[in-house]
DNA sequence: TTGGAAAGTCAACAAGGCTGACGTAAATTC
DNA sequence: GAATTTACGTCAGCCTTGTTGACTTTCCAA
């Protein structure tokens, strides 16, 4: 198997690793790294009456508390009554709280309850434990390249997002 | 949770890549980046009575021409009775042929037609083109690290899966 | 010859997307 | 102050794609 090398030197950078063979790769390797993305989450949640759209919803209000629906909305990329159908039951059972707006009364602001944030820590542990175990056998010259074609892949209005996110983490 | 500054690591390699922060920054940038992974394929089989599943049908039956069904079952992770539903109709629209077995006549050797390798090379344009923009804005060291992380992430049995596949195309 | 693997079928169901229509309250605009 | 827009919720119905379970047919191999 024919490896692209990173160049021999700064100046000569071959574009092996653009054809279409290294392409397909990357290709594959997205696809079963999906997988193993959702699998713990995934695993954690079957049981329960719960399933990735819940996770998403949980991941999300717990980055941003005090969301308002239509934020999550747009994150989410999903249609309102797809993720009313989740919020409800995350919000019967006293996972997650709707708070009406102060300013803007039309708004439900969400946040986790208490039971709500100890779901959501024990899908992003058991998420970053694998993630941080790929992180640690790469290597951070490694993970500096995962995210930035990761980016790079992305749809500009979701980049957008995403990056707003990540700032506001940070 | 707290994390370590600047670990005592050999060489004096910094942790700093494996903060909470950092980790969860790459599990967001997973998460929009498989929307644009996706999204060209989508929009070109909506409107077509074909989904995603049948798109992952169809490029793996165009990587691997004659696999059995029993192999690709195992490749796309789903049971008989969710891929079948997908093939019939492959095999019914004339893009995908099922051949019995010359030595075992038990399986079914699948095969792309023409018609099915046009398809294929439709959504696997559309899928590449992305692919190759990021590749290219991103250089072939952030390549280089993407699949590195990439291979990291996947559960031991999938990461056969896909070096197996990696190999046979080479 | 018989057991079991491979393939396929039917039925039923669930999660999680979608559209369309409608209702209500609050904010905004005219 | 009335009309319109916005934010949200909900009902109803549909689609795709996944699941289990039960069953049959084919046919290789012990």
């Amino acid at each position: 198997m024919t490896e692209p090398g990173t160049g021999p030197g700064a100046g000569g950078e071959s574009l092996l690793f653009l054809t279409d063979e290294q392409l397909r790769k990357g290709i594959e390797a997205m696809f079963f790294a999906y997988r193993g993305f959702t699998a713990d989450p995934d695993r954690i949640l079957d049981g329960m009456d719960y399933g990735r759209a819940h996770h998403r919803a949980l991941h999300f209000i717990h980055r941003a508390p005090g969301t308002t629906v239509n934020n999550l909305l747009s994150i989410l990329g999903v249609t309102k009554q797809s993720l009313n159908r989740v919020l409800r039951t995350l919000i019967e059972d006293g996972l997650v709280e709707s708070r009406v707006g102060r300013q803007d009364k039309r708004e439900r602001h969400l946040v986790l309850t208490p039971k709500g944030e100890d779901l959501e820590r024990q899908l992003s542990d058991a998420q970053r434990a694998r993630m941080r175990a790929a992180y640690r056998a790469a290597g951070p010259v490694a993970v500096q390249g995962f995210r930035t074609v990761l980016e790079a892949m992305m749809d500009p209005e979701l980049r957008r997002q995403y990056q707003t996110l990540k700032e506001a983490g940070a």
